[in-house]
RNA sequence: GACUGCGUAGCUCAGCUGGAUAGAGCAACGGCCUUCUAAGCCGUGGGUCGGGGGUUCGAAUCCCUUCGCAGUCGCCA
């Protein structure tokens, strides 16, 4: 409601400006640094050389404007800068009776997501974390917002690994030991492959060969391909279920491959397709590299199934946008598929977007056990779950369900690790300050949630007593605007695709809560006194447990 | 080498579509529980915003340059 009413003053008063004096400038209400300076501040030193006056001529020029807009209890001026107050009780009123109303868009749009979209027949390892947490929170959120979400999880479920780990298998492995413990022995066999494959450079044409066997359709390579997938993803729907995440489709790189023809030819009417060195490749404009399309085998790659796939998506589901909740190091390579999908004149091209990801670090490397293979999202999981239980057994060790309270504070404690660093930047991961019950973390949050939750079932109160000229303390206020900006903080979720602004306001909005918690009596004597508080406070919880929510975290009544 | 991104307090991170004294958490130190969950709150100390130049009334923010780190760069995904 503040974010809508400054973009009002400022139209108005450039409008008021360009009526008065003749000239256009861009005066912009925004937000004071500090909150000493009011709801509004308003810098006038655009007008300083349009008009040729001193800034404090100038804001006293633009204080005068304001005056006469009648929305402000006070206007002051201060130096270059015009600061203003609304009415604390007014719009505390309107804030708090807005929050009721759903705020869907008017014009919803379809917004295909993939995210998650692991490789099969490998553990999930924590680098996946990212694109699973951010790309479901993301979805939850342009929901939230009414508009139509796919969640999609491709399955890295074919190329050139497969013919690697069938040629493993089948040299090196058998098939009850895969049965009685399948994703480690498929990953042993794996790494063994590649071991192997250092000194004998033709063990990855041996590979190339079978996959392209398996692509053709071998039956007896289908049959264990078939099997190592299924193994898999029962393994992903574990953590799946762990994480509170779920998909709308699974879609398959293999299945992609099948339909290739499609889009191949598609290239080829075009005249896209070029022979070079064997292969056939797209050559794209300056400075992006061709994108090699049809391996000299006459094999498929990553990128000759992602387009299929779009293509195959586009007809399903008819998107606006296309999200790929992928990590940075493959930029290069979605900046070359809409490179292609441009010269095809795909009509949704300008819709596909890289939501791009950093890497989860450790030292400042990408995380990794001590033997420098990648970490299982399971292990960090269970280590944070632990630590969690830690926490309870020191705190509060008369709790009831003590287990299922640890699995939900441990698991969210780890999701909101994530999702409070910017999208696309690194983080440093540490799983003591990711559990601490202290701090920037989601046990923080849930905890606020909890106390709040106390006092609220230890009285009922009734709306009608609401008075909303308390709400002219500070604390009152602050935490009445910070209920405000929930939507605005929403709306920037869904501009920039990244959901860490939802997660710095619960553990803002929290914080004000804990400060008047500990300064204000809840539960007073005042009637009048203790019904505003407690609506005031049932608000707040409503917009914590949405939050947490939209970024698929627990809610506890207790903890 | 080329392209992209990052470099802000001891540590982890915000802020970056230019605006008032650069913010938060952790760590350190000092306070606050006869009162609604102290897992909290209040306060103190701590910064050449990597270096240099430029644009501007005004730069952590924009431009150039330089150093450091990371990722990527035709038959992997």
């Amino acid at each position: 409601m503040i974010e809508e009413l400054k973009n009002q003053i400022s139209i108005k008063l450039n409008n008021e400006i360009k009526n008065i004096y003749g000239v256009e400038v861009e005066l912009k209400a925004e937000t004071p640094k500090n909150k000493e300076n009011g709801d509004v501040a308003i810098p006038a030193f655009p007008l300083c050389k349009a008009l040729k006056k001193s800034p404090q001529e100038s804001a006293s020029l633009v204080s005068s404007i304001l005056d006469g807009l009648n929305m402000f209890e006070t206007i002051s001026v201060l130096g270059g800068y015009v600061n203003a107050t609304y009415s604390r009780e007014v719009l505390s009123k309107s804030v708090l009776d807005s929050l009721d109303e759903p705020k869907k868009v008017d014009n919803p749009k379809t917004y295909a997501i993939d995210f998650s979209s692991p490789n099969i027949a490998k553990p999930f390892f924590v680098g996946h974390l990212r694109t699973t947490v951010i790309g479901y929170a993301l979805s939850n959120i342009l929901s939230y917002r009414g508009h139509k979400v796919v969640r999609i999880n491709h399955l890295g479920d074919f190329g050139t690994q497969f013919g690697k780990l069938i040629y493993a298998f089948t040299n090196w492995g058998n098939i009850e030991e895969v049965r009685s413990n399948p994703i480690d022995t498929l990953v042993g066999l794996y790494v063994r492959f590649n071991q192997e494959a250092k000194n004998k450079p033709e063990l990855d044409d041996e590979a190339r060969r079978i996959f392209k066997e398996l692509e053709s359709g071998n039956e007896e390579y289908r049959t264990l391909w078939k099997e190592f997938k299924e193994y898999s993803l029962n393994e992903f729907n574990r953590v799946y279920k762990n994480l509170g995440v779920s998909f709308d489709v699974y879609s398959s790189e293999a299945e992609a491959s099948r339909k290739s023809a499609r889009v191949i030819s598609m290239l080829r009417e075009k005249g896209l397709l070029v022979k070079d060195d064997g292969a056939e490749i797209v050559r794209l404009k300056e400075p992006y590299p061709p994108a090699i399309v049809i391996r000299s085998d006459g094999a498929t790659l990553y990128i000759t199934r992602d387009l299929e796939e779009i293509f195959d998506r586009y007809d399903k589901y008819h998107f606006d946008y296309m999200l790929y909740c992928v990590g940075n190091e493959q930029k290069l390579y979605f900046t070359q598929l809409k490179e292609v999908l441009k010269l095809m004149n795909a009509p949704f091209e300008e819709g596909v977007k890289h939501v791009n990801n950093g890497l989860i670090l450790k030292d400042g490397k990408k995380m990794a056990t001590r033997d420098g293979s990648a970490v299982k999202l399971d292990d960090v999981l269970n280590e944070s779950i632990s630590l969690a239980r830690a926490h309870i057994e020191e705190k509060n060790p008369s709790l009831e369900n003590k287990d299922e309270l640890a699995k939900k504070i441990g698991v969210s404690a780890i999701i909101f690790n994530d999702l409070k660093n910017y999208r696309e930047n690194d983080y440093e991961f540490d799983i003591d300050a990711a559990t601490r019950f202290e701090g920037q973390t989601g046990p923080y949050i849930q905890y606020t949630d909890v106390r709040i939750k106390s006092i609220l079932n230890q009285c009922a109160y009734n709306k009608d007593n609401v008075d909303y000229k308390l709400f002219n303390t500070d604390s009152m206020y602050d935490m009445v605007k910070a209920l405000d900006a929930f939507e605005d903080v929403i709306d920037k979720c869904i501009s920039e695709y990244a959901p860490n602004y939802l997660a710095k306001y619960l553990l803002n909005l929290s914080t004000l809560f804990n400060s008047f918690y500990a300064k204000e009596k809840v539960l007073c004597e005042n009637i009048i006194e203790r019904d505003t508080k407690l609506y005031l406070l049932s608000k707040i919880k409503d917009v914590i447990e949405k939050g947490l929510n939209l970024l698929s975290m627990s809610i506890v009544d207790k903890m």
